[in-house]
DNA sequence: GACTAAACGAGACGGTACGTCATGTCTTGGG
DNA sequence: CCCAAGACATGACGTACCGTCTCGTTTAGTC
């Protein structure tokens, strides 16, 4: 640690450094226009506009619009990923739905669900957009499923993947047809009814 | 329509009508192009390019790229609208989940999530699509889940808009990200569990 | 002349016709710039800026700069060839020449030699300016030089090729060091010191 | 003036001394570029790339591309005045001419009028070359034309002024248009014809 | 031998213009 | 009157250089 002579990657960083400025700006930039208009009204130029920067600034840093939307998101977003780990299967998992529906919720969801649009074309934003946020998650899900299995909390023949994606859509869902995250009541409503299959208590 | 005798494309290119021609040739390419390349590559110029029409022959009857892609989606897909309505509710919802997978599934529900989610930023499409597929299947299933109350097929203490919510979202949320309805074997496992939260048997 | 209807090249033209207005904006607001800021800073988007049109519809008729620009001076200055037959050799070419520089005096000389600047990097240029001034005048200097040979006004071992290159350089030369064409007082006095060499009197 | 330890700006150059290396590399590749793409595609970045400097390093010592090219051409080609001072003018105009088409025979030729044609917008260049090539030599012709004149070698009512001017245009006038600097051969005949004019023999 | 100060390479910065492409509007001529 | 063809003004695309500006690294002389 300590080691600054052998750090792995020695990289000496030559040339003028990276402005940090000019980075915050075309991130704040790109979100804003990004939930003002849309995924599809967003502009390199209108975001070099706005953030007062040049073209080539971004293109030196990103790949295009759909790069850039996911890090402008994703630099917005609270992405913490909060681990809710008591004895009880069933509340962490409506602690963890909950609390990911906070972050989604108002013009971050949108923003989200138009980058998941921006996705569909640019493999590399579903990409990204799979393993910044719903693979950790996913991946969370399974292991704490699995301990719940192993616990004996789940009811007879649940398979545990069919009890994921039932847990799950309901929040994402509505993004696909314009509109917000669900309330935290429609959402506690749904999870209450999907954990009776679910659950043993 | 009856005359399946005379040469199918027999299009005399003489004198006046073009009219019907031009509009499914335009439908048709606009299709192609969207199962192809996805909503945001698809084009005017080149729908109009594929179908060997004006442009103006297009804006004419459509408005806008995503008036056409609505309109080459719907005229494609079987839209129509089954109603299963047998004594057992869960029997009812599960024949028309899986029926709508079915039309979804493949190239058909890549072009309905590209166009629902690339649609965001259009309300027209957006609204399109709700009001020729998803209101008509809603009230439907609004209905039916009314009608099981009644007929006290739901367990106690079901609150029937939860309930949809968490019948029909696994179907449509991994359009959201990416991947294609999912099949018929997992729809089937989801929608078991779920029904064994919901409907008294 | 009269038949319109066997015209050779009895090519159709469709689609909307081409828009004098604009070509005749952009040759003008072309012109304009490159008398006023050289032809090194003329730019496509200045002219089209100028001109008050698309940069495509100047892509659409023309090359790029250096085209634009010699369509410009052309249409701008008086491209008449003079022709002066006289029965004197010596009176003709002297009426030729200053004939030329009173075309090629002020502005236009200027950007005709910005033009042929730009014919350096652009073989498409020299060869127009070539074609549209250099070989008309050439052709009509070599074919009088060499009636005038016949006519015995020239003095004894005259070579033609060299007698037109001290007729015509004095022109030209002062251009290529940023000078304007000479005025008709230096021109007539070089032309009449060569005319000493070349004509019989 | 020949003192060369105290000279009057005695700076003491403090620091890194310019480095001759930087200076002639880039130098080398300025000129390798310039013969090669001529003046209008020069870039300062091809000429750092070329030269494997920083583009800082040229910025600090030309001030462009015009002034950099002029320095490169300057550096490269012979641009030694040779002074013929025989008691003939007549020899000594010719073998200066002829010497003069030496040094720009051939890409340097190129070099040279793409400087002088392309630099019309810049005056520094235009000045540079004047200052550097064109002044000294008109500078020699005028005295060496006034000693003619003065020793009776002129014939009756030659202006020295005009006689010049015949004497060295076609030597240039060919650059303009794209061409190389004459043959020998073709100047020799040029310049004979002039001379019968000028010259009293 | 350490210090100082300018020149060096590298390259990021805010810009301008490039030449291409799609937009939605418009104007023709022909069937 | 409809329709193909296609010209039009607009404006974003992604690229190439511009000339300026940091950086960390040489490379002399001066102390």
């Amino acid at each position: 640690m300590a080691d600054t002579i052998s750090t792995p990657t020695d990289s000496k960083p030559r040339g003028r450094p990276r402005s940090r400025a000019s980075r915050e700006a075309i991130l704040l930039a790109a979100l804003k226009l990004l939930i003002r208009d849309g995924y599809e009204k967003l502009t390199i130029e209108g975001v070099a506009r706005e953030a007062g920067t040049g073209k080539s600034t971004i293109y030196r840093w990103w790949d295009g619009r759909s790069d850039l939307a996911v890090e402008a998101f994703f630099s917005a977003i609270d992405e913490t990923l909060e681990l809710h780990e008591s004895g009880s299967a069933e509340d962490d998992f409506r602690a963890q739905i909950l609390g990911m529906a906070g972050q989604l919720r108002g013009p971050a969801g949108r923003a989200f669900a138009a980058m998941l649009v921006g996705g569909r074309e640019n493999p590399a934003v579903a990409s990204a957009v799979r393993k910044r946020w719903l693979d950790p998650r996913r991946d969370w899900a399974r292991m704490r499923m699995a301990w719940a299995a192993e616990a004996g909390q789940l009811q007879d023949g649940v398979e545990p993947r069919a009890a994921l994606a039932l847990l799950y859509s309901p929040l994402y869902s509505p993004l696909l047809f314009g509109n917000d995250v669900p309330s935290d009541k429609d959402l506690r409503a749904c999870f209450d009814l999907a954990a009776r299959a679910i659950f043993r208590r």
